[in-house]
Formats: structure tokens, C-alpha cells, sequence
DNA sequence: GATGAATGAGCCTTCATTCAT
DNA sequence: GATGAATGAAGGCTCATTCAT
């Protein structure tokens, strides 16, 4: 029929399940970011993606599990994020530790929104073990993976470091600066808040890291 | 009166204006923390106060500006810490770096309380500009300050070190195992989180700082 | 088809539409039973009939409809089967108001779910008018048959009684034994339940009726 | 103050706390006789009441809870009914069994009103056990008395009766009338209840009652 | 100052009903 | 005929705020 290509370009108005409840998690990822966590409702999340209310309680039953279901979502797709970074680098400690710092800036999941929704969480995680448990497997990952690369690094450059503390200090300074640029007094950007991250790594490492990046 | 000896003893009933509120904003610290952001109510401060429901409006009007003079109690004794902690440091930038890690640790400010419910304020923070005013001047002048100490040390020690960003790294890194130690899946304590902090300095400034502390 | 021969075994996917209206109504009695009027909702009808849940709509428009339509039902099943136990019973009054006990003590009709969803229209009934008017013609025949069969007892018997009054009595006990069998508490079983009635009709009937049925 | 004269007739604002629960405990019964069980809201209880419906709330914290109320105030005025009626009345079992029958025409507390509340909780009764005990220890004293009292007129008369069954009659049939007359297609009246009882007394005690009531 | 009853806006949730497939 | 996603009205409940006492 000829009336049917403006139906590719529009939304149907049935999605499927899967879908439909991913339209539906993104939107609660662009409410929690523009209300926060205590002022997010089901009708805010609803209207932000052009449906009813109902429709939100027939996907996900309660609020409780809509936020579970965005969170799980929000923590599988880091993760997603730097695992395929990481399998995307070459083989060296130097190349790896490389690819998980700018990871942490792909545009597609570092953005302002994901970062506000990410917050949002960690506000009221420590309320709500629930929550936790929905990140510590892929938290405790990525902890592991860092200190595997640190400890390879040390050994390489027969650096004298405590790899732990090194591999926490470097964590936290790059979900410090993602922090940083998420607060709307942010008095840098996005590229000088990776120049802070290379700066430690050049600290830590002098002869893999410059203050630019990997040494060649 | 004879009745008046016994009053000496149990709080009295009536209170000055300001011990009332302060009163208040300490069960309002203590209620952020065990409910969160989120799920804390004018009724849950009264009763974990012991007064009366209406009591709290009398003294604060709305809930807004309790949960903001809460925020500035915090901000000013976050504040005041680090500056007595400066000024009883010795005059050198060494000592004066010491004194304002040391001070995150102080006991009396770090409680696990405390530090549940800056972190409740944090949650909510980009989406309301008005808590972030509350602290913005603090904070700013801590920004200062650690910047100060960091230029004065890298101009001590010869240290090839962008000043902003090594400050940065230190603030950051401070700040993370502050809220490392306040989730309940902490794998680690204390005294490690301030080996943590020693580490990175004694990177950036190795004349200075070595990893359990300044060095003689 | 070839895959025909299957479906024979399990039930049909399109049955007749009577069929799959008694269906609908047995399963709403059900239902009703074990939820109650006030919570009975459409999804767990359709839930009990193992169904979808549009199709219960599409066969009874309403859910004020399929109610109406389950309690005329049942009304119409209550009077038949009376009506049959007194076309099968004698031509003497004595075993016509015997049949009329036994009727009611029918397995196949006073089943304790049957009695719980009669159970809840009574409790709305006097709310909604709706309801009385299904089974207010069948009440009416029940009525005056018993009251002609009592007229005919006294007649034979020389009783001194008020006919109307001693067909009340007979039938509200008969409809009370009803209800004390279907309250979790009941502290008498189905016998004690008929010796009851039984003890009521040889009272008031003694030429006719001894307490343990109809006098030789 | 010559305003203050009227303040005594007109509703106060701030009852007392029971004056208040038993103004809204009416206005549940009002409501659940008006709409029944299964449509009777908070919001209906408290707009009956001339009341917000947060005060509702306010008191009884939960719908479920102010049904419970209400069951047990219903419940227990019933019982003191009859109890001082008994109270009142001669030490004769033929004047207590009058008693206890004419209590139940008290209309005081056989108001149409009250007599549909009842009704509403008795068709959702079955699926809720909660309600059941809220009447069931109540109930039990009535059944109790009843058939210590027909003991006593069946060792006095000397009747060949089966004391439990005889007692159980008269209990459905008072109960029945009742109901009975609650319904809308009532064909009969208060008066004509009561003859029905007097009839079934008289029945079983014909040497203490007549149709009309207790022998002399 | 202090209390707690009272109000009402707004939230989460349920559910009868519709309708595209 | 049958399915199940989608809608929206309505209900129960919470809670910030007010105010008479």
C-alpha cells in the first residue's frame, strides 16, 4: 500500500512488551534527571513519554519496580560500556587502563542526563539496600579489572605503589570528576576533566602515562 | 516554685529560640539519614525530636527552608572544622595540607550519619539550585584554600604538577572515600581510606608526603 | 486439517457462544466466592476461566451485566431445581413441603461456593435495585407455593395456625441454616441443619411431621 | 462575651478525639447503608460526616480499620441491647425470652440503617475473617442465652423438644424477619415480624406463649 | 511557645472498558 | 472469535500546612 511508509517514520501505537518498556525506562532516566529522585512520579514519567499513566503500572506494577528495572538498566549498560571498551584495546596494561578511563567518557552513555539519573540513585542508595544490589556485581567488576591492570602496570614499570589504594584513588578521581561535571557549577569541561584523570596516571605511572595521555 | 528543681534536670519545656532549632535541625540530620531524602517527613523530625508535630513549623515554616538551614547547619560546621583545623596547623603548606586532610577525618564531623545525610542533599542537589547555593560559598573557599597549599608545595618541591588539577585530584579523591566509607558495602575502613589520600599525595608531592603521612 | 484431531481432546478455542457464557458465569461464581462482591474484578474472572481478559467483555458488554446476568442464573437454577423436586415428589402436601425441605438441601445446587456467591448479592442488594428485580419473581413462586402447601397441611391437620406466618418462619429458618452452613464458624453440619427444619415443621405440623421427617 | 450563647448549639470545630471517631463511625454506617459495601468510599464516609476526608484517615488510619470499627461498635451495641433488656426484665424465663425477642424491635437500634450496614458486612463476611471475629464472641453469648433460657421453659412446661435446634429456629427466624424487612420488597411490617415470632414461641411454648406475645 | 485536630492537594495504584491486531 | 496493550476515571493514602485551643 502506499500509505505505508509515513507508518515506518511515526510510533505505532501498540510496541511491543520489550519495547515498549524500554521507551518507558529511558523516560524515567529523563524524569529523575530533571525532577531528582524525591519529586519523580509515575505521571511525570507517563507524560514524558506521551502515554497514559496506566500504561506505566501495566509494564512495571509499581514505582518501586520501575526504578529497579531503570536502575539495572542504567548499571548494565556502564557496564556494557567498558567491557566492550576494554575488548575493543590491545593487549598492553597501557592500552587498557587507557580504554577504561575513556570509556568513561562516551558521549553516548557519559551524558548529562545519565549522570543526573546515576545521582539520583546515589542519593537515596544508602536507604535502600535493594538498590545496591542491583550494581555491586557490576561495581565490583570493574574494581577488580582496575586493580588487574594497576597491578600489571607496577610490575611493568617497577613502580613502588600500594596497587589497591592506587587503583582507588584513580577510581574515585574519575567518578569524582563525573561528579564534578554534573553539578551545574561545573568550572571546567569534559576535556579538562580528563587531563585530571591522565594527570594522576602520570603521577602513578610516569612511564606509561603523560599528562596528555599513554606515552608512545 | 516548688516544682522547679526537677525542670533543672529534664529538658525544659520551653527552650530558647535557638536551641529549639538547632534541636530540630539534629533530629532533621538524623531523620535524613535513617529515611532518606526521599521518604523524610515533617512528622518523622517531630517524633525523632520528641515534640509536637506543629512545633517544627512554628520554628521553620516550611519544610523547604528546615531541609535549607539543615543544609547550611551542616555547610558551616563542614567549614568551620577545615578552618580550625588550619589555623591550628604550623605555618608551613606541608603542615597546612595535613591539617585539612585530617580534618575530613575528625569524628566528630564524620559520623556515619553525617555523612548519610550530606549524601541524601547530594542526590537531589542539580535539581535544586537552592541547596546548591548553601554551599557553593564554602565550598569555593575550600577550593581556594587547597589550591593555595597545593601551589605553594609544587613551588617548594620543584614539582612539574598543573596545580588546578593535582588540587582537583586531592579534593576528589578526599570526597570518594568519603562516600566509599558511607555505603554498607565499604570494603574497607578508615584508617585505610586515609592511607588512600597519603598515597596520592605522596605521588604528587614526594619531598613532602610520603604514604603514611609528611615526612620529618 | 490434519492437526485437527488434537483439538477434539482439548477444549475447543472457539466454543459456541452459549457455552462459553456458562463458562464466563461459573467462573464469576467462583470467583465471587472466593473474593467476595467488593473485590471480584473483571481480570479475575477471566483469570479463573484461564481466558483473556477482553473476552469477558466481549461476551457481557458490562461487568454490572455479567453480575446481572450470573445472579439470574443462579436465581433460575435455585427455582428449577425446586420446581423438579416437587414435580417428582407425591400429590399429598406432606411430601410436597418434604420435597420443598430436601430441595434445598440439594448437593448439587447448595454447594458452599454457590452459597457464598449468593451470599454476596444478598449483601448489595439493597442498594441495588437492579439485583432484587432477577430474582424477586422467582422469590414471589417460592413464596406462595409454600404458603399453599402450608394451607393445605392445616386444612388436613386442623392446626390452628396462621398460614402466612408458618410459612415465613419455615422458610426463614430453611434460608438461616443456609447461611449459618456457609460462615467458616458453622458449629452444626448439613444433618443437624435439616433436623432443625425438620424439628420446626414437626412443631408446627405434628399429624405431618416428626423430627426426623415426614410421618408415615 | 454575648457571642458565646450560640457556640453551644453549633458543631464545634476540634472535637474530642471519641467524639469525633463516634460522629465518623455514623457516618460510615449511613454510607455503607446508602451504597453498600462493595461502593462505599473514604471520601463518602467523610463528606456524609460534613468532614475532609484526610480526617478520616487522620483517625482510623486505614479504610479496612474504619470498617473494623464500625463492625465492633455495631457489634457491641447490639449486644449491650439485649443484655440490658435481659437486665430489665423479670426473672421468668417466659419474660427473659420476651425480652430478648423484643429487644431486637428496639428501634433504637433497628433502624432500616442500621439493619443495611449490618447486611453490607454480612455479604463480605466470608471472604474476611477479620469481621467475623469482631462479632463471633458477641454472637456467642446471644446463642448461649437463648438456649439456656428455652432450657428452662422446656423443663418447665415439660415440651419434648430438642433445646439446641428449637433455639436455633427462633434465633433465624428473629434474625430473618430482619432481614426481611430490610429489603426493599418488604410485604410486610414490624408488627407482622413480630407476630411471626410470637407464632413460632407459641408454637414451641404453647403454655408461655400466645400469638400475640407472653401467656399471663 | 506548644499541641494536635483539621484541611486538601497530590501521589500511587487498581480496574472497567476500548480497540488495534 | 480472541488477545492483550492502552486509556483514564476513581479510590486509598500521605503529608505539608494551617489554626483553634
Amino acid at each position: 500500500m502506499l500509505t505505508d511508509a509515513p507508518k515506518a517514520i511515526t510510533l505505532p501505537r501498540k510496541l511491543s512488551r520489550e519495547a515498549r518498556q524500554v521507551q518507558l525506562i529511558e523516560a524515567t532516566i529523563e524524569t529523575l534527571a530533571a525532577r531528582g529522585f524525591a519529586r519523580m512520579t509515575m505521571g511525570d514519567v507517563a507524560k514524558c513519554a506521551g502515554l497514559s499513566h496506566g500504561l506505566v503500572n501495566f509494564h512495571f506494577h509499581t514505582k518501586e519496580n520501575l526504578l529497579a528495572e531503570t536502575l539495572r538498566y542504567l548499571s548494565n549498560e556502564y557496564c556494557e560500556n567498558w567491557q566492550a571498551a576494554l575488548a575493543g584495546a590491545g593487549p598492553t596494561a597501557q592500552a587498557q587502563l587507557n580504554a577504561l578511563i575513556l570509556a568513561d567518557f562516551n558521549l553516548a552513555i557519559c551524558t548529562p542526563e545519565r549522570l543526573a539519573a546515576w545521582c539520583s540513585f546515589w542519593g537515596e542508595a544508602q536507604s535502600r539496600p535493594l538498590y545496591q544490589q542491583e550494581c555491586d556485581g557490576n561495581d565490583l567488576a570493574y574494581r577488580l579489572q582496575l586493580q588487574k591492570i594497576c597491578a600489571v602496570l607496577v610490575a611493568e614499570g617497577g613502580y613502588c605503589l600500594h596497587i589497591e589504594r592506587v587503583a582507588r584513588a584513580l577510581r574515585l578521581t574519575i567518578d569524582g570528576v563525573w561528579l564534578d561535571l554534573m553539578m551545574a557549577n561545573a568550572a571546567y569541561d569534559r576535556a579538562e576533566a580528563l587531563a585530571t584523570v591522565y594527570t594522576l596516571a602520570a603521577s602513578f605511572f610516569p612511564k606509561h602515562f603523560g599528562v596528555d595521555g599513554p606515552l608512545p
